[in-house]
DNA sequence: AGAAGGACCAGTGGTCCGTA
DNA sequence: AGAAGGACCAGTGGTCCGTA
């Protein structure tokens, strides 16, 4: 029975293309696809990314079928595999990821996405007179579920934030690392860990304060500051400081890391 | 034993007072009472306002003996009884209470040592390189908690959020609201109650804003706006537009309601 | 191996309701 | 009755680790 997953997104004013692919998904056994899942205004965008098909010979349809790997033949019966993102590959800026891969540009494109979602909810709450989230919450992240954008999830965009902030802070940087990435056939993981050094950089030009830094730019001010980032820069704070950490602080224009 | 109780207070670099103070509350027998567990350098304003007293006959000790209640004659053994805070009532500005009962300025004062614990707890995150709160949150009242300021607790606080409002916000309003319930005989449940309408009326000339008016006033932007007075201007605010409440929001200045 | 994300967990905001 | 606050609960931020 799907009324479920229908009811749920009844209440939330989405399109009838949305809640009509979520019930094809709920048809489908439990599983669904991500394919199928995305809904909604926000699929254009994913269907011009995903270029897939470069080793695989079933064409896939739009609506149905599934994204299957060569190892499982379950096509014909209501099974589809739990289907994940295609993992991200360094891409230069503009450049279309070929193969089951997604590009930068598109990971970057996501939390945009998730901006909109979060201006969404936040004009809902200021309808109804409830409180007002200024970050991107697990009740944004739901939102986005619901509305479809089942490829957001909060481990994946909280996993990549920085990567992300380093793009709004310095675009100019964050593309020469990733052509510099990509020239030295870097994985994602290597490219995403060397994303916090420049970061630590600007942070020690604004006083280490890196709070300060991401809430001064509008895009990055709805993300919560990661964990191993500020611990990174309270490190470097403490290290060039050369003294004690009761110092701290006001120390910012004297020393220049990088 | 209490060594949880020393343990956890040693590594908050308390004064050796309150820990002792509390190694006494633990010995107690697990209830202890108020009076021995306030500590640290905020006890003396609890003390100036307690005038305890006008009908009891045991001159209490600082340190020791219950604040004993006629029924309860179980002084001599380790049992405490649970003491409680005596209850607010309404007090002009500058009034002490009588008897075994609190004033409103001490309700206020309160705001005021939350505040502060919050501060200490801010400057410890900053040093630490932790996210740092930016309002009285959980960890906030642990804190005071911890430093001795037993009389805090989150129900308390969070009940007279509003009537701390409408004092940082329109102290003469405030003070005059206090003095006409003061004459009236009214309970401090009533009082309270009071507090809400001046404090939508304002929030009503902020374009309803409730957020905006609480966040404008650095006394009162690190307090949660309470829910009750978020969905009283929620209210009022449909109730003043007089059409949908689609329209909402921007027509702030043409109707005042008080 | 490298990577995506379901699902868990400690501690939160919120306040009810057993207590005095 | 009026009021103080221990303690609970649903939903949070954070991220681990079983999965593909």
């Amino acid at each position: 029975d799907t009324s479920i997953a229908v009811d749920a997104l009844s209440q939330e004013g989405l399109s009838e293309e949305a809640v009509q692919q979520e019930r094809d998904a709920a048809v489908s056994g439990g599983g669904g696809t991500w394919e199928i899942a995305v809904g909604g205004g926000k699929k254009k965008i994913r269907r011009r990314k995903g270029q897939k098909k470069v080793v695989e010979v079933d064409e896939e349809d739009e609506l149905e079928g599934g994204d299957d790997d060569d190892e499982n033949g379950d096509t014909g019966g209501g099974c589809y595999e739990r289907q994940r993102e295609h993992p991200f590959i360094v891409t230069e800026p503009g450049e279309v990821a070929r193969g089951k891969k997604n590009g930068l540009d598109y990971l970057f494109h996501l939390y945009e996405q998730c901006r909109e979602f979060l201006i969404q909810v936040q004009n809902i709450a200021k309808e109804r007179g409830e409180k007002c989230p200024t970050k991107v919450t697990n009740q944004v992240f739901r939102y986005a579920k619901k509305a479809g954008a089942s490829y957001i999830n909060k481990p994946k965009m909280r996993h990549y934030v920085h990567c992300y902030a380093l793009h709004c802070l310095d675009e100019e940087a964050s593309n020469a690392l990733r052509r510099a990435f990509k020239a030295r056939g870097e994985n994602v993981g290597a490219w995403r860990q060397a994303c916090y050094k420049p970061l630590v950089a600007i942070a020690a030009h604004q006083g280490w304060d890196v709070d300060a830094v991401f809430n001064a730019h509008p895009r990055l001010a709805i993300w919560y500051v990661p964990t191993k980032l500020r611990q990174l820069c309270h490190l470097e704070r403490n290290n060039a400081t050369g003294s004690s950490p009761i110092s701290g602080i006001a120390n910012n224009s004297a020393i220049c890391l990088y």
